[in-house]
DNA sequence: TTCGTTCTGTGTTGCCCATCACAAGTTGGC
DNA sequence: GCCAACTTGTGATGGGCAACACAGAACGAA
């Protein structure tokens, strides 16, 4: 099933590409439906490709050799996955689960590699956002080394949060105290514990699938750790 | 202090450039040296460079917001920095230090960034390292998750090691406890007795600045978790 | 609505490791 | 070769969190 011109003008990596370009592509391109959980793309599959999130919530996740799972982050409509493979040709370096409902196009690594050569645009846009990934999984990786998992749950959150358009700071959807877990490094008991205390001093308010952080100023003081997170 | 054209060939990034290219590149570039320990690279100064380690070794590490220092990699003879303020002019991500008396080759970032364009050869070889970074971070991502600190310590000793002609698996120069300790989130303390453990089991033996994995396929086993490592 | 499944909440237990505090060993600079 | 600075070794202690085991709540599919 092809894909229409007019989804693939929500992606902002093709806006460099004019709509000539885009006709071929989006005939290239295919469209397949996910089940929350379901694997979208696997570490170990021969076929490369890259993914186009158009509605859902899809979660990168690996595995430790005993079996545990990681998260790495979170893929909200409108961004794309699998670069990695496109860029340097080897495998997929983790496995991408639907943390909902989700819809993919993809367009098979060879053309996405060959769509790239042709765009001078596109290749810096790639390029940054190669570089933008080091960023992000490193911030990732200096959560990980504060000692308390209150505060790394903070940094978390505040890493997924963003100022919506009335200036209140959320997180939107919310994921789940598991999904939370394996990012921080923490048991899903203590993401859930961690949650009553915020709860509870009124840090945040959840409603319905919105964690609202009310007091975003003082989650960030938890986080920098000038303020010992509550304990009771 | 310019640098010799011979001192670039031994950069292979620079390998795809000729020879009338390499001139101007030398007069452009400087030489420094640094004493152990001291910082080659800051997280926060405004000027921002390309960086070749020439000789020495260097740690790229970053600091959590209570003060604790955080490892994030080596960077050996041969090898390059800084490259990701040179692909998206932001400030650089971390800091990097002396992990031994170095010499640095700098070039600032804008002529950099025009080599780059210049090259397509470079700006693929540029790409693929960054998306090589990727995959090394994401890596060390894996191992955090790793909930024995012990297990940690045997995937960190195989990431940093190599076979040499002989066959045998080796690390050369052997980091401090301490070095290696901020890389897999650890104490000092912890790492010390996991070697301890490590030479008594004969599966590691330290000569001079080298450490050798005797038994790398036992390390293996204990790095994936197939062997409970050892308690005494 | 109903029922199964996934998600969240909570107590208990035990162990593991960070931390502190020194001692001993090793390096490298002069 | 000597001394200071750094690195490694080792015991003791306590807190914190993972793990286990359920109970209850919310969700979603039929």
């Amino acid at each position: 099933m092809p894909v229409s011109l007019q989804l693939l003008t929500q992606f902002p990596l093709l806006h460099p590409l004019p709509r000539e370009a885009l006709e071929p592509l989006s005939a290239q391109m295919s469209l397949r439906s996910f089940a929350r959980r379901a694997m979208v793309m696997s570490k170990d599959t021969p076929t490369q490709e890259l993914g186009f999130l158009v509605d859902g919530r899809l979660q990168g996740v690996d595995f430790t050799v005993d079996g545990r799972s990681v998260g790495l982050y979170f893929v909200d409509p409108g961004d794309y996955f699998g670069e990695l493979s496109v860029v340097d040709g080897q495998p997929g370096s983790e496995f991408v689960v639907a943390a909902a409902r989700s819809t993919v196009a993809f367009l098979d690594a060879a053309a996405a590699r060959e769509l790239i050569a042709m765009n001078p645009d596109l290749a810096r846009a790639v390029m940054a956002r190669l570089a933008q990934r080091v960023r992000a999984v490193m911030a990732q990786r200096m959560l990980l080394s504060l000692t308390n998992p209150f505060q790394r749950l903070s940094v978390q959150l505040l890493q997924l949060s963003h100022k919506n358009s009335a200036g209140v700071t959320t997180v939107d959807p919310v994921p789940t105290h598991q999904e939370l877990a394996i990012m921080i490094n923490a048991s899903r008991e203590t993401v859930t514990r961690a949650f009553q205390l915020l709860f509870l001093n009124k840090i945040l308010v959840r409603e319905g699938n919105t964690l609202t952080l009310v007091r975003s100023d003082n989650l960030k003081d938890i986080a920098e750790g000038r303020v010992e997170p509550p304990k009771a």
